[in-house]
RNA sequence: CGGAGCGUAGCUCAGCUUGGCUAGAGCGUUGCGUUCGGGACGCAAAGGUCGCAGGUUCAAAUCCUGUCGCUCCGACCA
């Protein structure tokens, strides 16, 4: 290749016979054009896009300084375009996320973004991933249809099997950090649920349990030195397994208030759990004054549990509470059935102050002979006026309730007296006890939402806070490998199925839940370890010859020391610069102004305060504090358990 | 998918109710000048198929129908 001309480096441009003429304008472009052997990182060629107003679409913190400071560029509902500024956080995550899986044994592979229908279909999650319609599809022009990597246990799966035949292989874990797809019900929060995005998704295969347990705890630990070293402050919880399946699953949140996860935790017990999944004791209602006998009692209107409280007191039965009602919901779970789906009434009853958890309603019904639930949700008027013979709102346990199933929460009495439904429009029964007085069949079990203030097992109370989940590491067992026939030679010279585990980082998802974490009134604050640059030099005197030779030499010998520094040389006023880089968020800002004829520059730390530092110490200064503020954030992972 | 709302300049929005002339503002952008350490000012300028299609009308950004897209509220997930 014919050496170029660079912008700054003065070279001759090459003599071509016959084109003086366009030697003028030849060498604009190759000045303008032209990227140098090194990058110059000079903020008038960044094609920075800074916004001063909020985007009108953005309802979070994350969202709204990544559009403002000119990170992401929204292409579509759910869809992002990664802007310069966020391509060099990103792959500043990526790559502590990979150092930290392959410090932990991984290995990086890149898997298809395709796959085939058939593999899906072999491990029985096509129908699932259709009946939940998780999964974007897309047909080839044979007619052959595949989806878009949501993950991918079975293509990793298949792939372990052709490569590992015996036992002396294991264990082994893959991984990968790829643009994965969901077809989101509800695009939204910027980054934080979108249908592309990036995922680090790793899979490892095992020859025992233990051997098993032994990397999902590697792997954990994996993830919360990942987490430190990216500056973000995460926490493991119990949870449920989803879609995914297997036997044991924790998620890594971060904790927010814009989060979508309610987490339910003990900080005597350490206890912390998704309210999806969390388990706890509730306290015991106050016995009431019922009537001997139950009595059906008119209560026109009444069908919130509220309004049937407030009208039965006025009744006469001054001490009823919420808690005494049996609040019913009616729901058509969708359940695996001979390798299809078929529906599947049910009626689950819990105290009337509390709430059904439907993920714990959905495991319940797989238990109780239900079959796997692929889907669940509540039942439309008109299939509730068919079960129970009434308007909504007056469902109840006795026996002409048309369910296939009735599961009641543990924590509603069947030996106590009850306010319930008489499947019939205005009327309730009062005093039910619901073995005593005919009440259907039932099966008790835990379906209540926990919530702060109830009690752990071992009696302390409860909370609950908001988080982002970023990770989620699960013990999957044999679920995939069986399906798939994916097996190993044992020393007993037996085939046996790999027992795996698996493990995702939402990437991208990480770089918005910074943001969340590290974020004042003027922008962003990065962390030093995924910092777009870890200092911005400001010439703050436009025109002032002196100033900008001075920033031009700083800046120069920040990159010849190894640092990933920027020149803001815009022609701008020195407040715009400063609104600007404090919105990006560099962490550290060298202005070269009026104490220049001093021999001494400012350098600032973002959201710190300023410093006059000598001309000959600022580069090492500079070097310090990078060098402190990312070995913080070493020490921190080191400190992980 | 159900419910609510919005599509007008690169961004944030007015104008629509009650149809009417060259469709506006602020920010941003370009040029010139004055400024210059926390989003300066003056002058000039560029930039719009009013989401798209059809209809009503002498006349549509405005009214009607359809359609596409987006946002918000509810059920999935990293």
């Amino acid at each position: 290749m014919a050496p170029r001309t660079h912008a700054g480096e003065r070279g001759e441009p090459s003599p071509v016979p016959g084109l003086r003429r366009g030697r003028a304008i030849a060498q604009r472009l190759a000045q303008r054009c032209c990227p140098p052997a090194r990058a110059r990182m000079l903020a008038s060629r960044l094609c920075l896009a800074t916004l001063r107003e909020d985007p009108a679409d953005a309802e979070v913190v994350s969202h709204r300084l990544l559009v403002r400071a000119g990170f992401i560029h929204k292409s579509g509902s759910g869809l992002y375009l990664y802007q310069p500024l966020m391509q060099r956080v990103l792959d500043k995550v990526r790559r502590i996320i990979a150092e930290e899986i392959a410090r932990a044994g991984g290995l990086e592979i890149t898997m298809p973004i395709l796959q085939e229908r058939e593999l899906w279909e072999r491990s029985g999650r096509w129908a699932l991933y259709q009946a939940s319609r998780t999964m974007l599809t897309v047909k080839d022009r044979n007619g052959i249809e595949y989806g878009l990597a949501p993950t991918a246990e079975e293509v990793v799966t298949a792939y372990a099997a052709s490569v590992i035949k015996s036992y002396r292989q294991l264990p082994v874990c893959f991984f990968q950090q790829h643009t994965k797809f969901r077809d989101e019900i509800r695009p939204r929060f910027g980054l934080m649920r979108v249908k592309e995005f990036i995922m680090m998704d790793a899979y490892s295969f095992h020859a025992s349990e233990d051997c098993l347990e032994r990397t999902y705890q590697v792997m954990r630990v994996a993830y919360l030195r990942a987490f430190a070293r990216l500056g973000l402050s995460a926490f493991a919880v119990e949870a449920d397994t989803g879609a995914i399946g297997g036997s044991g699953s924790h998620e890594f949140m971060i904790a927010a208030d814009s989060g979508e996860d309610a987490i339910i935790y003990c900080p005597e017990s350490g206890y912390a759990a998704n309210v999806e999944r969390a388990v706890g004791r509730i306290a015991p209602a106050a016995p009431w004054q019922a009537p001997a006998e139950p009595r059906l009692i008119l209560t026109p209107g009444r069908s919130a549990i509220a309004e049937l409280v407030a009208f039965l007191r006025a009744q006469g039965y001054a001490d009823l509470g919420a808690e005494h009602v049996a609040k019913c919901f009616l729901a058509v779970a969708l359940v695996e059935r001979g390798g299809g789906a078929a529906p599947l009434t049910v009626a689950a009853f819990v105290r009337g102050d509390r709430e059904v958890n439907e993920v714990k309603l959905s495991h319940a019904i797989a238990r109780h002979g239900g079959g796997s639930v692929l889907q669940l949700r509540p039942m439309h008027p008109e299939e509730v006026r068919a079960a129970t013979g009434a308007e909504p709102g007056y469902a109840g346990p006795l026996p002409g309730l048309g369910v296939d199933l009735v599961i009641v929460d543990q924590a509603l009495p069947l030996d106590q007296p009850l306010v319930v439904g008489a499947n019939r429009t205005d009327y309730h029964w009062v005093g039910f006890v619901w073995q005593r007085d005919g009440g259907r069949a039932a099966a008790q079990d835990d379906i209540v939402r926990i919530r702060d203030g109830d009690h752990s097992a071992s009696g302390h109370r409860l909370h609950e806070r908001r988080g982002i989940e970023v990770g989620h590491i699960f013990k999957l067992g044999t679920k995939y490998s069986a399906a798939l026939g994916a097996c190993y030679l044992g020393p007993d010279q037996q085939l046996h199925p790999f027992i795996m585990g698996c493990y995702g980082i939402g990437s991208s998802r990480v770089v918005a839940a910074a943001v969340e974490q590290h974020h004042d009134a003027d922008g962003i604050r990065w962390p030093m370890s995924i910092a777009p640059f870890q200092a911005v030099v400001v010439p703050a005197r436009p025109g002032d010859e002196a100033v900008e030779a001075a920033a031009r030499r700083i800046y120069d010998a920040l990159l010849a020391a190894g640092l990933e520094a920027v020149l803001d040389d815009r022609e701008a006023k020195p407040g715009v610069k400063f609104k600007d880089w404090d919105l990006i968020g560099v962490p550290l800002r060298v202005v070269c102004g009026r104490a220049l004829a001093e021999g001494r520059v400012e350098l600032k730390e973002r959201g710190g305060s300023a410093t006059e530092v000598p001309l000959d110490r600022i580069v090492a200064e500079v070097g310090d504090r990078v060098r402190a503020a990312q070995q913080a954030l070493l020490r921190a992972a080191d400190a992980v358990a």
